[in-house]
DNA sequence: TAGATTGTTAATCGATTAACAATC
DNA sequence: TAGATTGTTAATCGATTAACAATC
């Protein structure tokens, strides 16, 4: 509940971009920007890009524009990302593999602290440094480590009770791959959502629907 | 260029929702189902499940509600399921081996053809029965295998040029997991994004700001 | 028939765009 | 100073919700 409380969440969906933008342009060596430029270059109009970054402060400058280095930190700030949430894997199959071994956690605000699988053939490998460990150690683990949030990357069928049980544990946020809608049980949560079968379904429906257009 | 392409995107995003829900319906057996009932579960208002729904037209039955078994085809059929694209894959790292293995294809409309990869020592893999080719075939292979749709899960650095080549070879439609924003070099394609890196972000920026309610 | 629930129109709400005064 | 571009208010657009007549 701080100041941000009020943002409204297509804002929000958009800052990720605007952060993936100016880190180019930061690589690139550019140290301003308008609002007309990243338009061009985002597809965002200047006017809803001039609204959005103006709900968390007047970082521009009239008659200048933007500074992509402080512009590109206050959103990295505002994201959170200086944060090092521990996060725990749950699934360590193929998609929680990949997703371990892919994700630059630390650049996102978190910091992977363990992983846990139910079949006792993972257990014991290691990904990332991170031993596999049993899913019956779970509750131990999260006693002894505190724990922030929990990626879901087991099947549906196992989403319901797995994820009530990270709830008795106390574990409020999720990164949810599981085709289970999490926030069915509990509203007190934070679930993002990661669909993957909805994402290509999606696709499937522009494609036969022949449309060109952005979605 | 059909009847459908007026709906606009709010509506076809919600559209794979009602599809899981109904399937859950119909795995339980339930035959009729309300808007309310439909909004009790899935936490849409009523009004919103039946503007939707009649966007494609009167599934409902006045007095008596929807039947579970046929609304649930004609969203299958809407989606466009029935499909059988052909898909490669560019990438055999451990995000597309993941994507590979875990994604039912083809109940999803698509059937994947073809594996590629840049790195030799990953040629000659089979995943799920596909082996892994080297991406110097690719233009043969798509001129001899009708490939409808490509699935990038190439670094961000290796996307600029490989969609370009897809481009070429006359791909138009992308599931894209890389962090390149495709669409900024054509607009006559269709993308629908799988950004984990924005997603990840999303979720700390939520966690950050303390925001308990649904995003 | 009476009750229930849709299909659909109208009202509301919120997000995006346009415009422009402030100001660097 | 003059030109450029922001911050911000007002106008527009579109999506969601509410209401209710149609009808099963």
């Amino acid at each position: 509940m701080n100041k941000f409380n009020s943002i409204s969440a297509p804002v929000i969906r958009r800052l990720p971009r605007y952060y993936r933008f100016l880190g180019e342009l930061k690589e690139k060596g550019v140290t301003r920007v308008s609002s007309k430029e990243l338009s061009d270059k985002m597809g965002f109009t200047a006017s809803l890009i001039r609204q959005d970054l103006n709900c968390f402060g007047g970082f521009g400058q009239q008659g200048y524009g933007y500074s992509v280095d402080s512009l590109y930190n206050e959103i990295g700030q505002i994201l959170g990302l200086e944060h090092s949430y521990n996060a725990i894997l749950l699934g360590a199959g193929n998609l929680g593999r990949a997703v371990a071994t892919h994700m630059s956690f630390e650049k996102r605000g978190f910091r992977l602290t363990g992983i846990f699988d139910i079949d006792e053939s993972k257990v014991g490998a290691v990904i990332r440094d991170i031993p596999v460990s049993h899913m019956s150690g779970l509750e131990k683990f999260c006693f002894e480590n505190h724990t922030d949030a929990a990626i879901l990357c087991v099947p549906k069928s196992a989403a319901p009770e797995l994820s009530e049980k990270l709830y008795q544990i106390g574990i409020r946020n999720y990164w949810n791959f599981s085709h289970y809608d999490l926030s069915v049980d509990h509203d007190d949560i934070i679930v993002e959502n990661v669909h993957l079968n909805d994402s290509l379904m999606i696709l499937c429906y522009r494609i036969s629907a022949g449309e060109g257009e952005k979605l």
